[in-house]
DNA sequence: TTCGATGCAAAGAATTTGCACGCCA
DNA sequence: TGGCGTGCAAATTCTTTGCATCGAA
């Protein structure tokens, strides 16, 4: 058996993703810890490069491999998911409980990229769901236009 | 200055796109035109090397460097979008009258994409806009899930 | 001691760019 | 005739994979 987590771990989104990762029968490894304390941090989506740039900052040097292989790892045990925000590369976010669920708002000018969320229009997503061929689970909204700054 | 453009061709959008492409100053091309006729007739996105194996299954070989061209420049004069499903490749669309505007709808099994519209959401998409920091000029929505064959 | 976790380097895949030739205007 | 449009092939860039080593349990 996987040695038991502290009942505080589990109220972070980090500890939830150290549980799930044990209940798969992963072992630890400093290289996932480091990114997920990252990822823990942050309010909105990064690219690879930025999480690795990032880790570097800290002292926690990652490779791009394990970077990648970690987050498709995370993916795939729903607790990342990635965003597509039309710019190069693909962002990846920790994916949050429903009361922090937001979409983001992209500059196409700078690439800014923002968080926000919005009742009604998550309202009107589950609605839609209902009546459409597919058995929706996921919904992904990006607006994008141009920041304050680039608008001036 | 350029040749006129016949006043029927306004009306269906390879024919705006010509014109578009004209006032830009751009002469026509085989492989535009059969990139142009083929965007007209699709009810979907498609990928690039969907768009080279259509034109080729009707003999109109275009060269792929040719295709991402094209597609790019078209996407600079806002005849044509990228649409990001989260599948490997990005998939591209002519820009639709306000009418035919949608969005998609992806299956993670299969990859089929289908296109959808509502306009609850797309109220709620306008009303959202005016409150954001950001000055939005489009924007795309994508749901993921199970469609009907694959939920079965 | 066992086997997953990780780094490094090579491989892959999608997209972009350089260059020469052909065709439209 | 001048240049844009296009094909071909090389180059880029992001991401994945192979392999040997390291480290957790």
């Amino acid at each position: 058996m996987s040695p038991p987590v502290p009942a505080e771990a589990a109220e972070t989104w980090a500890g939830r993703a150290e549980a799930a990762l044990a209940a798969a029968g992963r072992r630890r490894g400093g290289a996932r810890r480091a990114l997920l304390e990252l990822l823990e941090r942050q309010t909105c989506a990064l690219t690879a490069v930025e999480i690795e740039d990032a880790l570097r900052a800290e002292r926690r040097r990652v490779s791009r491999a394990s970077v990648y292989r970690i987050l498709d790892e995370l993916e795939g045990l729903r607790l990342v998911q990635r965003v597509e925000t039309g710019q190069a590369m693909v962002r990846y976010e920790r994916v949050c409980a429903s009361e922090e669920h937001h979409h983001h708002l992209v500059c196409d000018e700078c690439g800014l990229v923002m968080p926000f969320s919005d009742r009604a229009l998550e309202r009107a997503i589950s609605r839609l769901s209902e009546r459409v061929p597919l058995a929706v689970s996921e919904h992904e909204i990006v607006l994008h236009g141009h920041c304050q700054d680039c608008a001036a």
